[in-house]
DNA sequence: GCCAACGTTGGC
DNA sequence: GCCAACGTTGGC
């Protein structure tokens, strides 16, 4: 028996780019997740995340790097199209829309916590002592939860 | 701003 | 295929 598909994850980003707030701000409270250029991140969109799945959205990069809230996966992954366009910071001139190289998915807000559960806090639940995003040096912007991560995470906030 | 850690690139 | 150089990430 296979063990069961990882439909738990953590999307990564710095505020100042796409913050939790943007999302919440949105009249259908959805958005694109695009501008991923790392491969691994990238097969997890492509090839591991389902419509329906959720994850957590993580700020990086600012004063309380944490957990704000969480996502739905709201569409199978696509040609990222800011690899096309030549005034994006995303730009890929290696990429083509014959063979694009980047994935993008879509997002719809679930929660926005009203605090975060700060990294800080974090590296204090045992539950999460082996966390992907925890690990020394990890960089990825897409990671899999675990579901005892999940649980306890959502624990931490009361839910 | 610093710097450790990592991924990617490209010469060989 | 190796690996040094480089650019980026992200906590502090």
């Amino acid at each position: 028996m296979s063990p069961p598909r990882i439909d738990r994850w953590l999307l990564k980003s710095e505020p100042d780019e796409f913050s939790i707030d943007t999302l919440a701000a949105r009249p259908n409270r959805r958005g694109v997740w695009d501008g991923v250029r790392n491969y691994q991140a990238r097969n997890y969109m492509r090839d591991g995340m389902q419509v329906g799945d959720l994850a957590f959205f993580y700020h990086s990069s600012c004063a309380v790097p944490g957990v704000y809230g969480i996502v739905s996966i709201a569409s199978a992954a696509y040609a990222d199209p800011a690899q096309f366009d030549r005034k994006s910071a995303y730009f890929d001139p290696k990429s083509s829309t014959a063979a694009p190289r980047w994935s993008a998915i879509d997002v719809a807000l679930v929660e926005r916590w009203h605090a975060p559960v700060t990294l800080e806090r974090l590296r204090t639940i045992a539950a999460c002592a082996d966390m992907v995003t925890l690990r020394r040096g990890n960089r990825l912007s897409i990671t899999p939860v675990a579901a005892r991560e999940w649980r306890a995470i959502c624990a931490a906030v009361g839910r």
